[in-house]
DNA sequence: CGGAGCTCCTGGGGGC
DNA sequence: TGCCCCCAGGAGCTCC
């Protein structure tokens, strides 16, 4: 489940292995992977060949690599997206999850596997500040250097709905999946449930900040892998999953209090919460 | 037009 | 042992 911290670990593996690298050659051999890529592969490809790549940006999930064409690879990971770079291209055993190979001039073998298939790849023309078309509706990251916090808070407050759906949102705020918003909601003791139109300025910037905080620890630890679904572009896993207080412990203690963390299905997903530090609010987003 | 539900996809794992 | 079904969930899309 790649969220900002993955995503961010993918970034920098690739800004240390491709910037500046040119494209040789490219074999798209699932089509559904660059399915944004609406004049389809073998337009996809024509833009890539001969470019060479920028260093790698990103924006919440998203990442894309600049090309001196002046359009960007764009990249999702969606729920099992990796990259993975290669020294020389070894046509031997790609496995069955490779979607994408982009082949280097170098001789290096950049590839993009995706075992479910809801990442995808396309090239796309940028704006005057070099972010993608497909990237200009999602809200800046929590890491961005213009991110407004009290702005994001703001959206926050103006939705109503209740208070994960928001943080999901990420024309609210990017970055935030499932694992990092219930441990987010955990940290500042709020209730996936709560409200957004009731949730005070200070309850707004603290679950941000919680948000902010433990994506940035977990980027430390180069991300949280549960399997060889997330891995870094050398194949190597992060290890922030020992550090959850929240996702995934059901039927263990709250690390707080004791109380034995719950699982409970929200928005076809699974919400993790110590009931008694982050107890369910009474009412319903206010009605009439 | 904001909010909410649906849908895409595949392999691992649990249950029988 | 084998098979079937559920589950994981990001985000675009559709409907209300």
């Amino acid at each position: 489940m790649p969220e900002l911290p993955e995503v961010e670990t993918v970034r920098r593996g690739l800004a240390a292995r491709v910037s500046g690298a040119s494209v040789a050659a490219v074999e798209v051999l699932h089509p559904r992977s660059v399915r944004r890529h609406v004049a389809g592969p073998e337009d996809f490809i024509a833009r890539l060949v001969d470019r060479r790549f920028g260093v790698p940006e990103r924006r919440g999930k998203y990442l894309w690599l600049p090309l001196d064409s002046g359009e960007a690879l764009v990249a999702h990971l969606g729920m099992s997206g990796q990259f993975r770079i290669f020294d020389r291209a070894e046509d031997s055993d790609l496995g069955p999850h490779v979607r994408v190979r982009i082949l280097l001039a170098s001789g290096a073998d950049m590839r993009f596997l995706d075992q479910r298939t809801f990442g995808g790849l396309a090239v796309d023309s940028v704006d005057a500040r070099g972010v993608p078309t497909s990237v200009q509706h999602i809200a800046l990251d929590p890491f961005d250097a213009e991110y407004d916090r009290d702005q994001a808070v703001a959206r926050v407050r103006g939705r109503r709905t209740e208070l994960k759906r928001a943080l999901l949102d990420q024309q609210v705020v990017s970055g935030i999946g499932n694992i990092y918003a219930d441990e987010a909601l955990w940290r500042a003791r709020l209730n996936f449930a709560r409200p957004t139109d009731a949730l005070t300025r200070a309850q707004g910037r603290l679950i941000l900040d919680a948000a902010r905080e433990v994506m940035a620890e977990a980027l430390q630890l180069g991300g949280t892998s549960f399997d060889a679904l997330y891995v870094k572009v050398n194949g190597e896993s992060g290890y922030f999953e020992r550090s959850l207080d929240a996702y995934g412990r059901e039927g263990e203690p709250c690390a707080r209090c004791g109380t034995l963390i719950r699982r409970v299905g929200f928005m076809n997903r699974s919400s993790f919460f110590c009931p008694r530090c982050q107890p369910t609010p009474r009412r319903r987003p206010s009605s009439p």
